[in-house]
DNA sequence: CAGTATCCTGTCCGATACTG
DNA sequence: CAGTATCGGACAGGATACTG
């Protein structure tokens, strides 16, 4: 075993490492959610050698976050969407890129999020969604329903959970 | 060049992933947010080899997200803790852990995010400082004032922003 | 254009042994 | 306890050539 198996682990960090955990996936998935779909579009964004972005593609595939579609019948083609489950994963990229801006940009920021209907500039901030309260120091990781031994020994305190 | 440099690229996902890239060190970090500070609270949570261990750890240190503190004269006993710049990653980390709870956890949730005083469970959603709104299909990434041509040319319309 | 097929290398990572 | 040192394997990733 060289690589640990970390869908093994029922932290959903770990498994979502296992499914996205390599470089170029992430940045693929930036690009698609930029509007790329076709290989070349990806291979001259990224500047990736073509097996490894064949690669990717077909683990980004497998593991369910991209669609291969044929969009040509004579010769083949084939384009990547994304998938209900890789459209899920935007807000991940969001807190990256908010947090890669804030600290890694000394020069000021390259990239901007804005809303496309009014234009105006958007900094995304992760809140509750029942409340409305900007997530902080106060929130805590506990056991959910579904914890096994391992899980329940790590975060003591389950607690119940009001609907 | 083996590795391809994403540090050289200008855009902000790519340079985090050069700070945090590695599958272990998310882990770490994610150990570090439930208040493990210690070389063996870590090495016996994840199950590392300690070589690996150490190498994560002073990448982390090395990039700003750890800070290594002696905590006891003799023996000289050190104690990893995130700076600030490391504490700014947890948004990450929560839309992460929901988006792996909602795709990658078929018999249920095995952790919940709870509100520590209150005890209520927290649902993390990314939205809008300003307005509030979830963001949703209606972002667009455009390029940002320090945008450099080549991001200019990916991210074509450059618009001007309202303060 | 949209890949596939080879070959190669760096390094991530695991296993183990050892030290103040 | 908190690591360091050494060894080796697997694979991510690069470079290049080739195909329908």
């Amino acid at each position: 075993m060289q690589r640990t198996s970390f869908g093994q682990m029922p932290c959903p960090v770990a498994r979502s490492l296992e499914k996205v955990g390599e470089w170029w996936s992430i940045l693929i998935l930036r690009d698609a959610f930029y509007g790329l779909t076709r290989f070349d579009q990806f291979q001259s964004s990224l500047g990736i050698a073509p097996n490894m972005l064949t690669r990717r593609l077909k683990a980004l595939v497998g593991a369910g976050l991209l669609e291969r579609r044929l969009y040509q019948q004579r010769p083949p083609r084939y384009e990547y969407m994304l998938t209900a489950m890789g459209r899920d994963f935007r807000p991940v990229l969001w807190t990256l890129a908010a947090w890669g801006s804030k600290h890694l940009a000394p020069e000021g920021q390259s990239i901007i999020l804005i809303d496309s209907s009014s234009g105006a500039a958007i900094e995304p901030i992760v809140v509750d969604a029942r409340t409305g309260r900007p997530l902080s120091e106060g929130v805590r990781v506990v056991a959910g329903p579904a914890a096994d031994d391992r899980m329940r020994d790590r975060f003591a305190p389950r607690v119940a959970i009001e609907p």
